[in-house]
DNA sequence: CAGGATCCTACACGATACTG
DNA sequence: CAGTATCGTGTAGGATCCTG
């Protein structure tokens, strides 16, 4: 996690950031929107590359932070179930203006980056 | 910066998190938002506890991804200025809707720490 | 299955110089 | 003033092994 000390003193909006887009909180909460709930090897698998430790951290946040709930049964093999909660359901209109930015901009961006790389690096291989 | 790997292939909105969320930016945008076209020093001074090298590598991502424009004068001593782009400007009423979330949500959000901390943690002192 | 415990590494960031 | 260069470090994250 960031330490959430200082940026917030110039900007309001620096402790939702911590919140809700820490590293690989996205994707979590994507998934768990898109698929509903599911289990710890589910999202597992749908979120590639992360691992089971990483997952487990986020995961804990997401929970403490109400944003998503946590079901344990105590079964063998026991089986957990993550679920999006009210309150970070009430993120979805807010993810969905951020894709509608990426779709409107993101080429916009990438046209920005080669034009100020070619700028400035004229002739470099790498 | 994030490595940009493999968030996005589980999320869409990953990619947009790297460009506009990562750390630093948002306060950097707010306060050129806020106060307008600006130069490095009163930048620093409105952004406390940033150092002049990570103020200066967030501007160049910025800058790089066409959020904002870097003006240079060549004077003496020199003078160089800071402002939002359009494509910049373009991120007003997310970080707009962004804010309303925070007044609606953050307490909830301290809410749900107390009540996870309480529980997963009953008589500890730290 | 759903993780906790350990060990390790890379890199983002801080601190401190120094320049055009 | 507006940065670069260099050095040192804290910690998030990866890899691996182990358990209820």
């Amino acid at each position: 996690m960031r330490d959430t000390a200082d940026p917030e003193l110039a900007c309001p909006i620096s402790p939702v950031v911590d919140i809700v887009f820490s590293r690989w909180t996205t994707p979590i909460l994507w998934v768990l929107h898109q698929f509903g709930r599911q289990r710890f090897v589910e999202l597992e698998r749908r979120i590639t590359a992360i691992t089971p430790k990483v997952l487990t951290q986020r995961l804990r946040q997401l929970e403490r932070d109400g944003l998503i709930t946590r079901t344990y049964h105590a079964e063998v093999p026991p089986r957990v179930e993550y679920e999006i909660s009210e309150l970070g359901l009430s993120l979805a209109p807010l993810f969905a203006n951020l894709a509608d930015w990426a779709t409107a901009s993101l080429d916009k961006v990438e046209q920005a980056r080669a034009a100020y790389d070619a700028q400035k690096r004229p002739a470099r291989s790498l």
